[in-house]
DNA sequence: ACGGGAGTTAAACGAACGTTTGATATCTAG
DNA sequence: CTAGATATCAAACGTTCGTTTAACTCCCGT
């Protein structure tokens, strides 16, 4: 074995534990996925998660900031310009309902995992919620209320659009289940056109 | 003690560990609450939870199946009537957010476990969502339908309009980080009133 | 008044948990 | 060439998990 082989293939043995916890976490939970099941997964030694992430949580934590930072990513880039702020929105909610069907799985886990008051966890859960909240002030709730008088807080805002847009992801277990292959009906670009109109004209 | 204080411990002591099991399970998720600390938060026996519930996701599939049947029965109560599209709308709104705040912690647990796909929870879960889909399409997206043309199925209607009534909820330990206060600055009725306006005519 | 069922208890069960250790193989740098 | 770093492994660590058992108390129906 090559030297770039054996890095390639501990880059590799990395890469196959992040992937099998991002299935695992978001289909049984963080909690209820052993170590062991997950290894499995993903055709590693046991030991190898704390070896590379330091300890189950670490690898929750890395699953979450890569989620959080490539969504908050997302809201600068569509967001933080100049033009009309329904343009934006409509910018903004497509490109991140596009992301989080490209990141459904950690979507789920991010989700899941918000309300639980885990100190270590939460703190820097807020810290990107933090940056998130900022952005979709300026950018939407601001101008909003200076061209139409209308008040709302972007720590109210934000939980609005952010669920309403993974809704359809967070329910998809339970709705496949009620009517099979309910989650494909309405295709993604119908999604996003349907969320844009609610946010711009209501139902 | 009498005949009547005895069973009335009993009770007392099944509802006990109910609003710990709501607490516990809503703060820490239902599969990192331990059996022990559950039942210290409780004050009752180890063995007292196997004894009503039979087991710690019995106790789980109580808990649930108040908050669904409560949730059901809004959407019946408000939504199955003659009247107007839009006032039936406020009504179940309105309705629904008082019964998300005064059943908050249950929220928290039934949205957290839902993308979850242990077959056993699963499959009831799906029993639940069945019947609320069947009213949502009769009641909502049925009439829209026929009044404006927009066809919009009731698996993808359902959970938008669960989850940004939820949103609050479920973002309410990380903003209350973010900023101190956040979750009260905006009252539970303009929480309503805001999801309302966003529904009937937009942002 | 007494047998039976319901509530409660302490103790123990085996299994599974996340983590650590020490040895081994392989590659890299000097 | 060799010393050290890196990746992988099997095995074991001590804990904690959810559940079960058996004994005990107390109340109720007959």
């Amino acid at each position: 074995m090559k030297k770039t082989d054996k890095k390639q293939h501990a880059i590799e043995s990395r890469e196959r534990i992040l992937q099998a916890a991002i299935m695992l976490f978001s289909r049984h939970g963080f909690a209820e996925t052993g170590m062991r099941e997950l290894v499995a997964e993903a055709d590693v030694n046991l030991s190898m998660v704390n070896y590379f992430f330091g300890s189950k949580k670490g690898l929750l934590k890395e699953i979450l900031d890569a989620f959080f930072s490539g969504y908050l990513a997302i809201a600068r880039d569509t967001l933080v310009t100049d033009g009309d702020l329904q343009v934006k929105l409509e910018r903004f909610i497509g490109n991140a309902v596009r992301y989080f069907d490209a990141n459904r799985e950690a979507l789920v886990i991010a989700i899941s995992e918000l309300p639980h008051d885990d100190p270590e966890i939460l703190e820097y859960k807020a810290g990107w919620a933090r940056q998130m909240v900022e952005i979709i002030n300026h950018e939407i709730c601001l101008p909003l209320a200076a061209e139409s008088g209308r008040a709302i807080p972007p720590t109210c805002f934000a939980p609005m659009l952010t669920t309403i847009m993974a809704s359809r992801f967070l329910f998809a277990p339970v709705m496949e289940k009620v009517e099979a292959g309910s989650s494909t009906t309405v295709t993604m670009g119908d999604y996003t056109k349907t969320i844009v109109r609610i946010f711009l004209q209501g139902i």
